[in-house]
DNA sequence: TATGAATGAGAGTTCATTCAT
DNA sequence: TATGAATGAACTCTCATTCAT
């Protein structure tokens, strides 16, 4: 984590506009089709002072990503944290369920998804965030087969993965067609009865 | 499916020299790293020539994911055909994985739908491959549910698209980082483990 | 000689006319002061053609130097050919010392110049010409030496190096200030003299 | 004279870093490929503070080429001061030649030239080094001339200009090519020889 | 069917310079 | 004196696409 982008600490004010025009304008047409013209209009910045606060149009997307580190901690905090596993993990997959759903989390991590298989910087943040996210969720699986809450179909970390990636395409899948069946229990019950044992 | 691209009736040869380049090149660079000069070098045609055989790249992409529909088809006859619906699932889980674990499916499955996100055309040869395999999953998991095989935790699309996803998102996993676990067994035991009722 | 660009054979006529509307912008403008589109403007051609035609403004730069080599010849045939070594530097020295004079090769020989000394491409076609030019003054004032007419007061490359020099410092002294003393007596009655032995 | 940048009297000693900072740059990227803020890295100053020693990158450059002037001026004393017009006009060439051999002062006359061939204020300053110089070269010339010394073969300022010529062209050749003939000996002799009479 | 010259909007980025602090 | 955020025109170059041949 040391020499991450580090979002939370001293950013001039104006960075942080940017980013939020640069998600919306991400969000509207996707990172592609979205020029730096068209972040800096949204900012009300010119197109120069755009890049006194960004290296360019990758950093500001390895960025984003970064911000994301920061949301996903209270997830991380409520694996690991007081109540039974049983319990964290109810509340994992309501919360990050609904989290994933919401479309600038579900969108923008197919976008980050897609440029992170063809740019490493992309990818370092994009495997950071799912690599502390995962590790948590399988400390919380593992404690819960050891209080016998549940047993675990396969090993740990493979399971901590296959969950993530259900409750990601859930949300992603929510934002796909004009359906929605919205709510999250159809998959609480699948995962909770993977793990019935 | 009227109007749909007809990959499997008399096409030009050239017209799939042009769409094994193109696949390629969005393997190689991404799609929108890709120019459509690009593609005319690789498949060694002149540019002009390229339009003649697409209308433009949009086309070019719509057509390589109706091509996918093709490929799905033996896919759909097992999960329909003669043995018991749990046989049929789980050879469906090892060469549906094997399959999404292919790199040029995997990868360009991202790019596709990071595409469909945006662009409709994209998106409806997107949903409708899903559909199609969704449909044929769906009635493999309610007979096995009818036959006592297992029974369902969720309403059985909703448990046809997880399983779907959890498939797919296993594939793309293996060509993301270094790591690969490489084999199926672990998420086979997944999903029957939620079957097992 | 041989993969050096061959402005001579078969090209593209607008390429010539891109070439000579380069020409006309740098020595207008400059080569760093001229833009893509001033020369896309000047040729009446769009920026995108200009680019099928060359692959970049430097090898636009490079292309320049090397028609310079074919402008060349007549001055190497000249002091190689027929009449006596006398007669063929006197003759070199005014016909080269016009064609230095002449404000397109001397302020482009400038510019030719700078951009050499950070540029291997644009050095590699400058030095390729000095080189030709050189090897032809050498073997000319070697047969000087050997025929009697004059003495070599260092050894023959050196003099030969010197000579162009002058002669191209001469050309482009009468296009810097604004006086002109025009003509090239004094620097032909100069070389002489350093030959008087 | 009069309001010409004076380097000599009293001036900020960070201007003279910040002169010192924009010369290693444009020896090292030249003038075009220099960039305002690439000087104030390398000077270790602010932008804004940049601006506040030089009105812009221009005048930079013309008080660069005013700096040369202090330098010359020990070359002017020596075509001047005491010995014989021989031995002034020896120690000349050698001196004189190999100052105009050392890199800083090779390339970025090149530099200074082909920006004086397009900006008047630039022009200004280096004519002027040109002329204070000729005119002592000149002088020396002809004193050489009325003591016996040698006889002019063309008018004593065209001498003056041809011999600067080719000291200054035999500095920058040095600096050029690989090679290096890197003494100043067959120059010496070639003037010489056209001094001889 | 096949060619590649032609188009011009638009890409990301850098530029010299200004100005409020 | 010193800072660096702010400006917007300009840069080189690429893009998908068209069209005369």
């Amino acid at each position: 984590m040391p020499d991450q982008p580090q979002p939370a600490t001293q950013v001039h004010p104006r960075k942080l506009e940017i980013v939020d025009a640069a998600i919306a304008c991400f969000l509207r047409q996707g990172y592609h089709q979205t020029g730096m013209r068209d972040i800096a209009r949204e900012a009300g910045v010119s197109i120069g002072n755009l890049y006194n606060h960004f290296k360019g149009k990758e950093a500001l997307l390895a960025f984003i990503g970064a911000l994301e580190s920061a949301e996903l901690a209270p997830f991380i905090d409520g694996l690991t944290s007081p109540p039974s596993p049983r319990q964290r993990l109810l509340t994992f997959i309501d919360t990050y369920g609904a989290y994933a759903a919401r479309p600038e989390n579900a969108l923008l991590g197919v976008e980050l998804l897609a440029e992170a298989l063809r740019t490493p910087k992309i990818a370092a943040v994009f495997e950071q965030n799912r690599a502390s996210l995962s590790a948590a969720l399988e400390t919380c699986l593992q404690q819960g087969a050891q209080s016998g809450d549940w047993s675990l179909p396969a090993p740990p970390a493979e399971v901590a993965t296959m969950v993530l990636d259900m409750i990601e395409s859930h949300g992603l899948r929510q934002n796909l067609g004009a359906r929605a069946q919205s709510d999250a229990s159809g998959l609480r019950r699948f995962i909770l009865a993977a793990l019935a044992g």
